[in-house]
DNA sequence: GCGACGGTTCGGCTCGTACCGAACGATTGT
DNA sequence: ACAATCGTTCGGTACGAGCCGAACCGTCGC
């Protein structure tokens, strides 16, 4: 049986507004800094500091340190579940997804989709897992673009990610996606990523969402330039 | 998108040791006097009742009031899955059932068992059903026994409802159970009720668990008696 | 090496809230 | 009508927790 203290230390981890917002930001599977998290919870780094302890201590979140930043993230995907569960509370569903239509566009999802602006779904994650078997991309601490990396895409892309960025975002950065199970490339490099499919007509938006189809040039592209072959 | 402090104002409800326990009493499917919670939760009955306020309005709870008695219970079968699944966070559970001889075990409890001292499952919301249909039973204020179910008991059970009773326990109570998603009969009477079947070998008990099964003279005597014909 | 920057620790302030006891309704049964 | 019981409201206390600023530590880039 569970001890009602314990229920109660669980559910205080979110019982606080500023731990709330940083979760319901982690929500969408990216690995935030510490300082990212604070500036978006509106407090100062102190307390952000404090919060990020007390949730990676209570088993929401896990970190990883980079240098000297702190990345952190969902611990794992029943944590995603239950905040979604939380919030399902909230604010009722519109409806589960019935019938053959909205089947459709569910497995669309499945296969490819943007999140926020860059390339997610078994789309996002093959395209990720070529470019680091091709050497293109190191995942081994966090994610890193090598040299080889930024000459493909200066070569891809006509983008060359060594040049000065205007931007403070992150070149590179994780993204965990919670259908998938497993991280794609985000940050401002999957960004740009995506911009060329889209721009290439390499892929095509389906309707209005967010759910993405591979054309056949862009089949074509990406079996010639990353070996990659999907349905 | 759900706002943080919308977040944060669901978790504080339970985010108390106190309202916690509340929480996982209730979620014996039962539903209790404040008076009761207080004493299970050993707080005061002025500190319970601020808590039941509480929980009402979050809309986890809802309240019944019968005479001087104000009855509370989890709002519906979704509250009891939201507290299975932070239970599910604290202490993972041993295995999601499998096999056919899971599956088996897992039907027979469908079709009846025992909640804690009285017959719940379908058998139990059966039971239930029939006795307000032959007018021993009243549901449309809470549950009270008309004088020809005190009879029937006393009949049937050779126990007189009508006798003072040494405990303070209620005569009778409803006990909502979430597979069912029906009250059944609880109190003093379900459990005298579930004594004399199975004193009777009108059912029998699967095994060492709660799972209980009706024998061949249980179903006559349903029959007969109640007019029930269970599979 | 030295500054810049991200993150952490510590001290101190403030506010929310859980708690109880006592007094006060409301209901039931004698 | 009266007493007993269940529940509620109110006032007052105390403890916890969130917040910030300032000082400090480790990493990165020049």
């Amino acid at each position: 049986m569970t001890s009602p203290s314990d229920l109660a230390a669980l559910a205080a981890l979110l019982a606080d507004e500023t731990r709330a917002a940083i979760c319901l930001a982690l929500l969408d599977g990216r690995a935030w800094t510490a300082g990212e998290l604070a500036a978006y919870a509106g407090v100062a780094p102190s307390t952000a500091t404090g919060h990020l302890h007390r949730l990676v201590d209570g088993g929401l979140l896990v970190q990883r340190r980079q240098g000297r930043h702190r990345y952190v993230q969902l611990a794992d995907p029943s944590v995603a579940q239950l905040l979604e569960d939380l919030s399902a509370r909230i604010e009722p569903r519109p409806a589960p997804p019935r019938g053959l239509r909205a089947a459709t566009a569910s497995a669309a999802l499945r296969r490819g989709r943007t999140c926020y602006d860059h390339l997610a779904g078994r789309l996002g994650v093959a395209v990720t897992d070529a470019m680091t078997e091709r050497g293109l991309l190191d995942q081994s601490a966090g994610f890193a673009l090598t040299p080889a990396g930024s000459a493909w895409l200066a070569d891809v892309l006509g983008w060359d990610p060594a040049q000065p960025r205007p931007s403070r975002r992150p070149l590179v950065r994780g993204c965990l996606d919670w259908t998938e199970r497993r991280q794609h490339l985000g940050g401002l490099a999957g960004a740009k990523l995506c911009e060329t499919f889209l721009g290439n007509g390499w892929v095509v938006r389906i309707g209005s969402g967010r759910a993405v189809r591979l054309t056949t040039s862009g089949r074509v592209m990406l079996r010639d330039q990353l070996a990659i072959s999907l349905d």
